[in-house]
RNA sequence: GGCUCCGUAGUUCAAUGGAUAGAACGGCCGCCUCCUAAGCGGCAGAUACAGGUUCGACUCCUGUCGGGGCUACCA
């Protein structure tokens, strides 16, 4: 039950049996609480055209309203305020029958593509993994949770020119097992031989050759490889509880069998130019100030394909093998451009067909406490497996500081789910257009608006709900909210499927965070200002009711942020 | 140079063109004989600058200043 979609369509049906048919009602959250629950903005507007007075609009169409009977259901009061506002109090029981209202089910379930994650498994996974995993993860989640079947791919970067230096290194004297522990300095000390040693680089360049013709001897040490950098990526998926597992992996290597036919589609659709001898595309909506055309280059003048290909390859595949009726990339801002040419490369080649919706959901950079951009070079590169160790060292002192006659076996699964958690909510809890600063303090700080605070709301209502001794079957189904205090959760609850329905169409994982905030401050002020346990039975049992319902909220939210709550903490 | 994104309290973040710009952290002042103080209440504090469009602008447009990013053979 989604309130601001069933208050538009009510109040814009009879709008359209006035004057005002076709115009907007532009319904929103009321901006302050002494407004009541949402204001209809749409008056202004409709003055405006019809050349009208607002507030005596807002008065007709309030004296329509209020002899409505399917407004007059659910709305309790209507006001006029300001220059034409309408303002509408929602009825207590109108409420809590949307908290009860099962989760916002798809009209028509699509198969939705999600890329996301898609490391370079040259190297450890960094803090710049962070975002694309985690908002892709989360969203996969909401897809599903919505009803539409999700197909998760980690485009893996497991193919290219830095992979024959890996294996040259891999194999080149002095080299034990050992060292590819970390992934980061094995990558930078290849890398640093590469560099200085041009025997070494003449060795690494001939492996990339043998890579490409499917030399065995060299396929089975890749593949020793990147089954060692995908052993690290899965601990971390796991660690951070991403839904991403082996058979989501569709990595680079496996597009190069198609990547012939690409170039053949794209030869045979009159496509390709060559340019200081590479393979290029020009297309017409990519030009400079003076009209030249700006390349999308397929195919390098030595013969070896660059991502641009693969990408078009991954394109088709989702398309046509997988079915897709969305791809959704969730990559960084910086490969905008890049996705806009493949994308139009794609339609114009025919890979993809019009009617399959593609779509780069980007995300900001990360940046350093200095403002500037948080480089892998610079060698201040955060690795998430210390991020990760780091969080729940942290958790877990903040545990035994507060917690002094803890039971200690349970201390580390405490701590554990705690660390996750609030390194999950960092991250999610931002807008994800913005660029960020990475922050070590913030990534672990745990009280205010953080997963802790969510996660501890959720444990206080479960202990109020064990201490009663009361299942839901002894409580009312229906608790309409009494005072201010009460309603306004229960409003808050209410609004949780509009939210996660403007998460799905948006992207914008920030706002399912916000308003478990919301519902969560709203509940710690339910909680310490009204007695629950103690009071009189009628209060009692609708408090609880109320309270079983805020656990119900908070939980299923979490677990679509992909954060496990906690029973005790 | 061209294209593009961004400048909001000391700091980190919010705000589908709507009423008095919200939080959190940090600072200051209060609250545990009482359902878990990882909590609650209160105080101080911000839209880079200049124009414009609009009944109404943090939001849209133009310019200025400042900072990112992308811009032909890395991904």
């Amino acid at each position: 039950m989604l309130l601001k979609k069933i208050l538009t369509e009510r109040i814009e049906a009879i709008m359209s049996r006035s004057n005002l048919d076709g115009m907007p009602a532009l319904i929103q959250n009321a901006s302050r609480e002494e407004f009541g629950d949402y204001q209809v903005n749409g008056m202004m507007a409709a003055a405006k055209r019809l050349k009208e007075n607002p507030r005596e609009l807002a008065g007709n169409l309030k004296q329509a309203l209020e002899s409505d009977e399917t407004i007059e259901e659910i709305v309790s009061k209507i006001e006029i305020a300001g220059p034409g506002f309408l303002n509408l109090t929602l009825k207590p029981d109108f409420l809590i029958r949307a908290v009860n209202s099962p989760p916002p089910q798809t009209d028509n379930a699509e198969t939705v593509v999600v890329d996301f994650s898609s490391p370079n498994l040259a190297k450890e996974m960094h803090v710049g993994h962070l975002r694309t995993t985690l908002i892709g993860d989360t969203m996969a989640r909401v897809f599903e949770y919505q009803g539409h079947k999700v197909i998760r791919q980690n485009h893996v970067g497991d193919w290219g020119t830095q992979f024959g230096m890996l294996i040259a290194y891999l194999d080149s004297a002095g080299t034990s097992a050992d060292d590819l522990k970390d992934l980061e300095i094995f990558y930078q000390k290849a890398k640093k031989q590469f560099d200085e040693d041009p025997d070494f680089a003449e060795k690494s360049r001939s492996y990339v050759v043998a890579l490409q013709q499917d030399q065995p001897d060299v396929l089975v040490k890749w593949r020793a490889f990147i089954e060692i950098s995908m052993s690290h990526c899965e601990a971390i998926y796991s660690d951070l509880n991403v839904t991403l597992h082996q058979k989501d992996t569709f990595g680079e290597s496996q597009y190069k069998g198609t990547i012939p036919a690409i170039m053949e589609t794209l030869t045979k659709e009159g496509l390709i130019t060559k340019s200081n001898s590479a393979l290029c595309v020009f297309l017409d909506e990519f030009t400079d100030k003076n009209g030249e055309k700006q390349p999308v280059i397929v195919q390098k003048s030595d013969g070896g394909y660059l991502y641009s290909t693969t990408d078009l390859a991954a394109i088709r595949h989702r398309a046509h093998e997988l079915r897709a009726d969305r791809i959704l990339y969730f990559v960084d801002a910086r490969q905008t451009l890049h996705f806009k040419q493949i994308f139009a490369l794609a339609r114009k080649a025919g890979l993809c067909p019009p009617k399959v919706v593609m779509d780069h959901i980007s995300n900001g950079a990360i940046l350093n406490k200095a403002g500037k951009p948080f480089k892998t070079r610079d060698g201040n590169t955060v690795k998430l497996a210390d991020l990760i160790k780091e969080s729940r060292e942290r958790a877990k002192e903040i545990f035994l500081a507060k917690n002094d006659k803890a039971d200690l076996s349970s201390v580390e699964e405490i701590a554990n789910a705690i660390g996750i958690a609030s390194i999950r909510y960092s991250e999610l809890s931002k807008h994800r257009e913005t660029d960020y600063v990475f922050d070590w303090e913030m990534v672990l700080s745990m009280e205010g608006n953080t997963a802790p605070y969510l996660m501890y709301m959720y444990t206080r209502s479960k202990s109020l709900l064990i201490r009663s001794e009361l299942t839901d079957s002894d409580l009312p189904k229906e608790p309409q909210p009494e005072g201010p205090i009460e309603r306004r959760l229960v409003l808050k609850m209410a609004q949780l499927n509009d939210v996660i329905d403007s998460v799905s169409r948006e992207c914008l994982p920030h706002l399912l965070c916000l308003q478990l905030y919301e519902i969560a401050t709203a509940f710690a002020r339910f909680y310490e200002e009204l007695p629950i346990l103690s009071s009189p039975e009628k209060d009692r049992l609708r408090r609880l009711a109320i309270t079983s319902k805020v656990a119900t909220k908070l939980s299923n939210g979490l677990d679509l942020l992909g954060i496990k709550v906690l029973e005790k903490m």
